[in-house]
DNA sequence: AGATCATTCAAGCGACTATTTGAATGATAA
DNA sequence: TTATCATTCAAATAGTCGCTTGAATGATCT
């Protein structure tokens, strides 16, 4: 206000950049996305002091991709709108194309083998009604229970060892996990592989899932 | 790669929110958006000196945001793709959205009335074809003549006082400058309408108006 | 009221960022 | 080759950021 307009403008959408340039930050983003919660629990998902998590949150908060309300003596964040989501999955996409080290990385997770094509949403929306899939959760079992696909199986990673051989290998197998920032579905997918299984990726994750207004199950299925 | 693959992978794209984390990069990449450019014309439009010009689009194109190639002993700096360009939209809208500080400066630069709605870029080219308004690029001479609007007048804000008078009261003007992070257009709009003159912004700038693929002409034009 | 609980504030530290200065590089032109 | 030019590198500085610690706030519960 004091210097000119123009770099007083350019300073506050700074402002919203610096917010997404911390990588606790996008882990709490991350978490946010999967839908509102308190600082506690934020700071328990993304290993952050509380201290710590409420200062990211305060930051967050100031950048306005994330607003708060108060429940109890609570204090409750949740994404502001959906533009937040836009925001940083533009972000991830624009690194996923411009950054070798993020392919690198992404290949490792696919165990250096070519990966397969994810499935889209709709695609498996159709399947999943015609039966022809199995879909594993492949997130905590708090997350699970919160909300899933229905129909879903829930099993962490560790989970999966053990019950890979219970599972049908002629059935194609889909995972997904929290979405696009998270990697569990691509270590899930990895492993069964592994198993002689065959298994995809979900594009995106629960998230985009309930954004397109499918289909949520609460509690545990099957 | 050392630590887990999730932290790498957020690390990667914080990596691409701090490059736009600075008002000078932001500022660099508007200029980008007209085309490519070398180092030293980058600096002098955007006042800084040579040497932190140079460092600022390095960090850039580690970000991979922008790229780089060689002329001569010159050295040419491009945005990478298109996306770079949504990347930016989508945090200036976030940040209009959500942020009250930028609707008062940009409320500011209207001077305090309500600015009238933006042109389109579609209706714009409409009418410019049937030749009912008048159009104005608000932009140094040396951009105007790498390339404009045809039949746009070119006026920088200092010209405006001098020519506005010359102007046709009953026909529309519309400004257009850089794009939406440049203000030019709403301070040319501003200006004219203290005149008395009926004028408004298009929306977008050069840049969006060349992306969809209309007509540019060089040089100066009447 | 006092006690408790979730969150925020405040201060301090080490690490990183932006900027300046001056020297080094790498390509061209004489 | 040497000279020139555009850009980059390197070192130094001041300022900001992220994290930790411990105290302060504000809302509930007894």
């Amino acid at each position: 206000m004091s210097t000119n307009p123009k770099a007083a403008l350019l300073e506050e959408y700074a402002l919203v950049a610096r917010a997404l340039s911390a990588p606790a930050r996008l882990s709490l983003l991350e978490q946010l996305a999967q839908g509102e919660r308190g600082v506690e629990a934020l700071a328990a998902k993304t290993d952050l002091t509380i201290a710590n998590c409420s200062q990211h949150l305060q930051q967050l908060r100031r950048s306005g991709l994330v607003t708060s309300r108060r429940d109890g003596k609570a204090m409750i964040y949740r994404l502001t709108d959906s533009k937040t989501l836009e925001l940083m999955d533009l972000l991830r996409i624009v690194a996923e194309r411009n950054l070798a080290q993020v392919e690198r990385i992404l290949r490792g997770l696919s165990g250096g083998e070519d990966a397969p094509e994810p499935v889209n949403r709709k695609d498996l929306a159709a399947r999943l009604a015609a039966g022809s899939v199995t879909v594993l959760d492949v997130r905590p079992a708090d997350e699970f229970a919160a909300g899933h696909i229905p129909g879903a199986l829930n099993a962490t990673l560790a989970d999966i060892e053990r019950i890979a051989p219970t599972l049908d290998p002629d059935s194609e197998i889909v995972a997904y996990c929290r979405g696009p920032y998270c990697v569990y579905a691509h270590q899930a997918v990895t492993a069964l592989r592994r198993h002689g299984l065959n298994a995809r990726r979900m594009e995106g994750g629960l998230p985009e899932w309930r954004e397109e207004g499918r289909k949520v199950a609460l509690r545990a299925a099957s």
